[in-house]
DNA sequence: CATGAATGAGGCTTCATTCAT
DNA sequence: TATGAATGAAGCCTCATTCAT
């Protein structure tokens, strides 16, 4: 029983190839110069391949953005998925999900800057593009929402509102990804993951429950 | 007891009243189109004066955004402080910080973008002026870093890291304006700030403390 | 009786001084190198400005173009207008139409390849810039045309189609340009002319009419 | 008696086979977007091969343009010749010039648009190319000024100047394609060749000679 | 021969900044 | 001081041309 031949040519391969070097770049470029200050001449550059080259794998900067963005929430939720999947019980699966986030935005530090600079904000709903990315944001919002409710029908959690609560918790995440950009890298991370969680789950409030 | 006579001449009064003029056309303006889209031409309009004499009370674009920002700081500094000042035991200091944050920066909608989209990050350092910024924000964290410590003291707060509480709790207040800022201004932002300090406080675990 | 102070402030003197100016430039532009290859760069040098100047007076390239040769008919009608006022008969007159566009398509290189390169031929109607400026051609070949009717009804011309008769001597007239374009300026213009009507009017059959 | 089979290698066919198809596709794409609007990319699409395959062909842009113009030329040369062998007289010659030329150009809407746009009409020579061009252009109009000056010997023309009044019918014949494209194709041509012929031989005056 | 991905010069446009009035 | 016309660097994008496959 032969193997099927995969259904992409040479050419494909190498098409996506280069997507995904440049997509690479310019989650790169954004990273170091925010979103603003990132221009398509510094993402070729930084890709190795010319200004004209970008044009023939994306329409505009626009979308060039856009996709750079959704890949990287691709990439996070495919890594935060498959964390989570590992994980025994939801607070465990919590805590996952705050690691991953972590650890994905330190390696790819373009992402966290969506999280951090809310392009949705501008002008509101400008373009098609600008609302694929809010929903890229929602969903991953959601999945923590899901994460947060299914663990307060399994009793882990008490009843607070899971939307709020996912929203906040990834805000302290963004909290923790700032102070590992201001002080560089260092071996704290877990800890301050474990602050944030014990915060999260237990309160800031001395004694028991106010 | 008659209050002395200022030590300004009327130059110096029109000057400062000038300058005032341009922050808040700038926080504005910022507010209203973003970081990114902001231009002096703008702002001069909304002040009401010429492009030109901008640069007369600045001394370029990055200058008088850092103004804009700090300006913005001393304000919701000043009024957190006369909130919590206000307040009785250590914990309601809190609310009234939140509190202030949350009204504060629905009024000046820029101020809240600085919070968002913090161009401080870019590499370290970049500038005199994104230095300065960096410190606004860092003093606006410490006074709240303070409060818990003391609060921990008097026995109200756990023995928790005050800066990672901090910063926690700050991002869990720009979740809430970034709420308020998706859905329009509506009038349960009380209550998601008191959902916000439940959680700060009590933290989301069932039951006693894990 | 005092004279009344003009309507104009100075600053609009001089606003519309630089837009003439600009659209001399570029109607120069074009005669010499065509509208496909003029550009805004080489405009703004010809005017003895930079190129972002232009826009404090013009929207875009397309609309500086526009008002280019709309300003051209402007002149052109104007000078034709005078001149044919002075002739007595229609025949004359139809001979100072044909005088004046050969004078001031010499003069004025760009307006003649309007006549030449007819923009209005690209993909049908592409702008209201290019609706503009096929209605500007249009008014002046009605001009002509309703000088041959009248002409008509006067009895010098006999009863040809108006309107295919203005369009031909137009395009007569557009030779004797091609030929001082490409031999250079010299005396034999009114010959050249003189030989056109003799054409126009009087046909090219020997004897009688066949 | 045996045709000699002609020295050409099937390559060479080959080659003569590819560089007309291109030259035809160059002609069309010339037609449908303008001279400045026709781009490599689309003349290739058109001619159903690759960019890269024209250099393989031709020098470089300017270099096909001018020889699918020169090839636009022999072809119209070529149906105009066959045309007036078969017509008698020369006013009936002349007849058939003009209406060749319209069909012609109808059909090729690209021809039209060099006699249209002139491009040669730059500062005088600027390449090897528009001198090629120029000088179709000139064979073309020596052609009908050979045919007007055999009828003036003839006695069927009154003696013109014979050059400009070939540039001069020429032109009548532009205004009919003008029409044509500016109303849309209509069965009327005919007749507007025959106004112009009208109008070339006999003049608009009213009565008898001026 | 043929391809089409890659290049990079060049075009249009914006906007922070300067400077003569 | 105040103005705003002018500047020109820099950004986005297109397209003629090249070249490795």
């Amino acid at each position: 029983m032969s193997i099927p031949r995969p259904a992409r040519t040479k050419e494909e391969v190498v098409k996506e190839f280069r997507t995904t070097e440049i997509l690479e770049a310019a989650r790169r470029v954004i990273g170091e110069l925010g979103y603003g200050e990132a221009s398509m001449e510094r993402i070729a550059q930084k890709a190795g391949i010319s200004k004209g080259t970008i044009y023939l794998y994306f329409e505009n900067k626009e979308a060039l953005f856009a996709r750079a963005i959704e890949h990287g929430f691709e990439q996070l939720m495919e890594k935060t998925r498959a964390a989570t999947r590992r994980a025994r019980g939801h607070t465990a699966k919590v805590s996952e999900v705050a690691r991953s986030a972590v650890e994905y935005s330190l390696d790819y530090l373009s992402f966290y800057r969506v999280l951090a600079e809310r392009p949705d904000l501008g002008p509101a709903g400008r373009s098609a593009a600008s609302d694929r990315l809010r929903a890229n944001v929602d969903d991953y919002v959601q999945y923590v929402a899901d994460l947060l409710e299914r663990g307060t029908r399994a009793g882990e959690f008490r009843g607070i509102n899971p939307h709020q609560a996912a929203r906040i918790l990834l805000a302290g995440v963004r909290t923790i990804i700032d102070e590992q950009i201001r002080e560089g890298k260092h071996p704290l991370v877990q800890e301050e993951v474990d602050t944030l969680l014990d915060l999260f789950l237990n309160g800031a409030a001395a004694g028991g429950r106010s």
